[in-house]
DNA sequence: TAACTGTGTTATATTATATAATACAGTTAA
DNA sequence: TTAACTGTATTATATAATATAACACAGTTA
């Protein structure tokens, strides 16, 4: 489920960050669905309970997972509860990374297909009408 | 020219490599312009020579300026020396990015609005006839 | 030549990262 | 209630990353 590359320069928390994100953005992970436990990773991945809590602070600091004592960390509800600084910062980190691919000759048009790839025009979204799983 | 926040987590050298990219990327700097020398920007920013070197060569490994001894260093050419690895890099970024806009509930038309900033057409919309840049 | 430039080295200090070993508190199911 | 799970916190230790300091050497330019 989640993957870590021990020989990488990026801390090992940090990977753990990014990897649970995906799994939310990608809808592996559900809202109020329960993580594996610091404890059940550590030992899955032979690191540290301490890393992985600390990625799971993070992680909470955003507002993407909760915590409750004694039962674990469970996904974040997405409805409408992100702040619009947060939206402004993600906005301004792609906007940096637009300037970066147009300035190295990436065209407009393969940005415009990844956008494409992940804003589906399907109807379902985030599983609210699915039924497949 | 160039502004460092002393107090933030994020590394000195670090931030000098986005202020740079910055600058070229927007046009301040152009194609073999000469950029301030290492000792120049340490005393400006009051910090380390060192610390200017580590940003200088990692944007020369990236490609984005070169260096010659004894004169300085220079904003490369953008022409066609991007590798194709590197796009796929930039492209990826981007991805993950537009995922998570989606997932906190950034809309389409947002991030395309920002694509329109940066990859201006030749025709120009809404009357305006010049870029603020 | 003098004053720039880049580049490299060694040393030192601080911070960041990661592990290890505990301890305590709340939850859950048998 | 108890056992086994959860999160959370602390202290200690080790290593790596970051930044500074003080140089030295080489190439360029006016």
């Amino acid at each position: 489920m989640i993957q870590i590359d021990l020989r990488s320069r990026e801390p090992i928390y940090e990977q753990l960050i990014k990897n649970i994100k995906e799994l939310i953005f990608s809808g592996v992970l559900k809202t109020d669905e329960k993580l594996p436990s610091v404890r059940e990773i550590a030992r899955q991945l032979t690191i540290n309970p301490n890393t992985i809590q600390k990625a799971f602070k993070a992680l909470e600091t955003e507002g993407y997972i909760y915590s409750a004592r004694g039962r674990g960390h469970f996904v974040m509800s997405m409805k409408e509860n992100k702040s619009a600084e947060q939206s402004l910062v993600i906005l301004n980190q792609i906007k940096e990374l637009i300037k970066e691919a147009n300035y190295i000759g990436i065209s407009k048009e393969d940005i415009l297909t990844i956008m494409g790839s992940v804003y589906t025009d399907s109807v379902t979204e985030r599983g609210e009408l699915s039924d497949t799983d």
